[in-house]
DNA sequence: GTCTATAATTCGATAGAC
DNA sequence: GTCTATCGAATTATAGAC
């Protein structure tokens, strides 16, 4: 529709460096601290063909941050282990070999951008929700989901954002099974819903 | 020492309006989104005035995000409550008479500021991790503080940075109870460390 | 297609009148 | 003590030569 240019080889590789460039820079330093210049920069262009191939830096960032983040076949394993399958998804997601794929570069910029912080929220209702709510009774999944969301966000905030050293340092083996843990039992509702009894 | 200015009631007043407006913007957007201009609009008065008190932007914000945030006897509790009572005094000092007194403005500033995030590290080195380790085994404490580091982190994210909904929703003693257990289990290592079983 | 040069804003910070 | 006026630097974005 409103292709502006031809798509050649050339053009192609251009457009790719700049978005390889804008998703390491907006990844390790948010939204508001990386500037088109840093961009064209690291992709070793000039900085004006990044607004001439995107529009705008708004823009280049909404198509740099739209994370390819699709939990694979949750739906297929087993409720008892789904807590731990959440949390190696998650690791995979975001330490994978093709890192750096759109989610961190959300978590960065969620905290003073809030057009990412409302796709962030749109991540947790479309997958994480759904996934939790199969799991546990129907009552209580809003709360369930939550209290899972903030646990993998936190895990995300404090080894990836904050870059706390015990939680970097972490191997990820341990990570899987006590966070699992901690998702299956949100996940599961086993213990922490709210209930009636005083 | 480098006292500048009179301590007239006046001067005193205009210093409060400056640092309360700085600590609502800086709470709500961030250190990169908020300006001098937008501080001095809000408490009423010139932004010039900003730089005349506090010397530069920088150094307002060193000054309102160093929190007070000074976890009370957690010493004194009985190490089977630790969870429960570590969650309370967070959601008290977050949410209490006084909020906004520091803690947020780091949480919202940290993922696009070193130097806020280095800040908020120390909070966790000083504050989390002393506590934690006197509960469990030492050779875990770092694990074990690192995973209470997250969760405690994840919760405030998601109920005050990002505002998911359902955990912004999500009443105290719920959030006492689910995350209490949670923070119990982690801080006591009761499962989850790593071992060398294989 | 790419780059040079620069326009148009906006920022933090300063000087000086009152 | 406070404000007006403004500086100098940095930003996004544009125009036009090559």
């Amino acid at each position: 529709m409103t292709e502006q240019h031809r798509a050649t080889p050339k053009s192609i590789r251009t457009r790719e460096a700049i978005e390889s460039a804008a998703r390491e820079l907006f990844s390790a330093n948010g939204f508001e601290r990386t500037t088109v210049r840093d961009i064209g920069a690291r992709a070793g262009i000039d900085p004006s063909m990044i607004i001439r191939y995107f529009g705008s830096k708004d823009a280049l960032f909404a198509r740099v941050a739209t994370p390819a983040l699709h939990l694979p076949d949750l739906n297929g394993v087993e409720p008892s282990a789904i807590g731990e399958a959440m949390v190696r998804h998650f690791l995979e997601q975001w330490e994978g070999d093709q890192a750096g794929r759109g989610l961190p570069v959300l978590l960065r910029s969620a905290a003073s951008n809030e057009e990412a912080a409302e796709r962030l929220r749109d991540i947790f209702r479309q997958q994480v929700f759904p996934a939790i709510a199969r799991v546990g009774p129907p009552e209580t999944a809003v709360v369930r989901a939550g209290l899972v969301a903030s646990q993998l966000l936190g895990l995300a905030m404090a080894r990836y954002v904050l870059r706390l050293p015990p939680v970097v340092a972490m191997p990820a083996d341990v990570i899987i099974r006590s966070i699992g843990d901690t998702i299956q039992r949100y996940a599961t509702g086993r213990r922490g819903q709210q209930t009636a009894s005083p």
